[in-house]
DNA sequence: TTGTATGCGTTATCAC
DNA sequence: GTGATAACGCATACAA
């Protein structure tokens, strides 16, 4: 016996026909006898459903893929946190692709939806949705969630939801924190503009400051990549430029260690001398010290919404296109405030 | 056109039959005439091909399962991050299932393995493998690898291959550093009893102190959980029982992190007072402060083994189980040495 | 080289 | 209620 029972087999053991033995495993209406026959030989043989075959005829995999840039990203994995208990009480398995944050890739996932090996998408391009990626999306018979920005011209009958966070907003809180604990120069450690959170975080630190009167000033403004040892060598070459500096944004938790990494090396007092700002909220900000104020995007909220969202199309059907949008808040923890404020006061 | 091309539309399309259009897309050797017919067919209507048809022809999913406690652990997060290219590179896609460490959910994937929805499945169970698991383990006619521990005596022609480390040594080199940098009233924070780590770091713990010739001392032992706050709840407690401990074995970095936690606020230095040493080395490793001296266990190197071994399971057939053993290493950082050793003050 | 026919394992539609 | 049978979309043995 080393091919598996089917209902084929069931069937000639039970001493009925293929059809009583899917009616009674489906709890369709059957004699008594003949469902304690068919469940006994069902029993008897250990049978278990094949799951491809009842896709195929279902037309449903009962699978929903999550494609991110990179799985070892904390707020991706603060995502699917969320998600994965979210589709597994709703019956469905998860799979994960990572894309590198390469366009590419995210087209080749959105393209692979016409294969029907899932039967829904969450996805974080994390270049922006493209003419490409609109075109895939519509191409593809299945719903989409996009968590990030979305042209808002998608065309009509686009099966296609979107989370997104206002990281202008976000910027704008940590600015306001910054300015109201008295720090006037404010510089900006950013990730690479290509990127629309590079983008989006770029324009809303201008905006923040002119809000509050600041003036913008380049050399208070350094751009890399959103790693530490990146964010180390902006802060680096920042700090360099505008030694007065009073406080720092940066664009991400990452770049914030780095941005730590660099003022105990040079021995500047956090936040006495200069305060620091991440953004993303990710676990590492409760790690460092001094722990680390933090811009939260609400990673987790944006995983439960995608998610919601999509169950609700796959079980509710076809509706209008839908929005949600997550709100951002400031978590202020040691890197912003005076150490009298922080009891146990050990440093 | 609501439902996609198959086949059979391009077939008609192109005026062939379905098998010289499944020849053609196979690379099958065809005529050059038919073979344009078919492409320009297949293109003019945008056809892809059906997952699923062709997972239950040809009885492969292309799919692999990677079931772990909980995929916001940073150890899990690690191997992950290792085994998702390697199956992508192979040509599978990559399921995640979060078991909570229980193991009813962890036979769940097991059984579920008769299903049929995946070629393949790494699992590591928490609490050990049951005779449950083996029974469940035997019964799937896929390929599994275990991360963890495995009986000895699993039962012939199971396909199952096992991925573990060696904790004991783990624990033995962090003992031993701690010895050779002076220290003698080693504590120990460890996880529950009931965990296949717990159990084997406990034990590890007694004989690398027996090795180093220190007595073992019940009032340096505490158990906890896995957590950071329960980490702090047992540093707090130990240190109030022995306040002269010089140094705190960590069964993990969260623990740890709670460890540092309580030692700040008591004002004891870290290492001057009290060395500490962790077990995992996540990535929080580098980011504490003083940054924290841990126990790699090979998390990486556990994730691509397990998915090494699976996929040549998968593509050269049936062979002995193997099991690959992961050599601990230890990263000595901040956390036990003196600040005079770091350059820079700064790590 | 090509077409016909069959099967992969289910579910569902019919007659009976 | 039950059984024969037709899909679901694809790949292939076999005959032409």
């Amino acid at each position: 016996m080393t091919e598996g029972p089917t209902i084929t087999t069931i069937a000639q053991r039970a001493g009925v026909s293929i059809a009583s033995v899917s009616r009674v495993l489906n709890g369709l209406p059957t004699r008594e006898d003949t469902v304690r026959r068919v469940m006994r030989a069902a029993d008897e043989l250990g049978y278990v459903p094949n799951s491809v075959a009842r896709s195929l005829r279902n037309r449903r995999t009962d699978q929903i893929a999550f494609a991110m840039a990179d799985i070892g990203n904390p707020v991706y994995v603060a995502m699917v946190r969320e998600v994965q208990p979210l589709l597994k009480e709703a019956g469905y398995r998860l799979l994960i692709h990572s894309t590198d944050g390469d366009a590419e890739d995210e087209l080749g996932v959105l393209r692979g939806l016409r294969e029907r090996y899932v039967d829904g998408l969450i996805i974080s391009p994390l270049r922006g949705v493209t003419e490409e990626h609109v075109e895939a999306i519509v191409a593809a018979r299945a719903p989409v969630v996009v968590i990030g920005s979305l042209p808002e011209d998608m065309p009509d009958g686009a099966l296609v939801d979107n989370v997104r966070t206002d990281s202008r907003t976000g910027v704008r809180l940590a600015l306001d924190h910054l300015h109201a604990i008295g720090r006037r120069r404010i510089g900006f450690l950013n990730g690479p503009l290509g990127t629309v959170p590079g983008a989006a975080r770029a324009a809303a630190y201008r905006e923040a400051l002119e809000a509050l009167d600041l003036p913008y000033d380049e050399d208070l403004v350094e751009v890399g990549d959103f790693y530490r040892d990146s964010g180390a060598r902006a802060a680096r070459a920042l700090l360099a430029r505008a030694p007065g500096v009073d406080a720092l944004m940066c664009a991400n938790d990452l770049i914030a260690l780095g941005a730590l990494d660099v003022l105990r090396e040079q021995g500047r007092d956090v936040p006495g001398d200069v305060a620091v700002v991440g953004m993303d909220d990710t676990d590492l900000a409760s790690v460092t010290w001094p722990t680390l104020t933090s811009v939260s995007l609400g990673s987790a909220e944006r995983g439960r919404a995608a998610a919601g969202l999509l169950l609700d199309r796959l079980q509710n059907g076809p509706r209008e296109p839908r929005v949600v949008v997550v709100r951002p808040s400031l978590t202020i923890r040691g890197s912003t405030t005076l150490p009298e404020a922080s009891p146990g006061g050990a440093r």
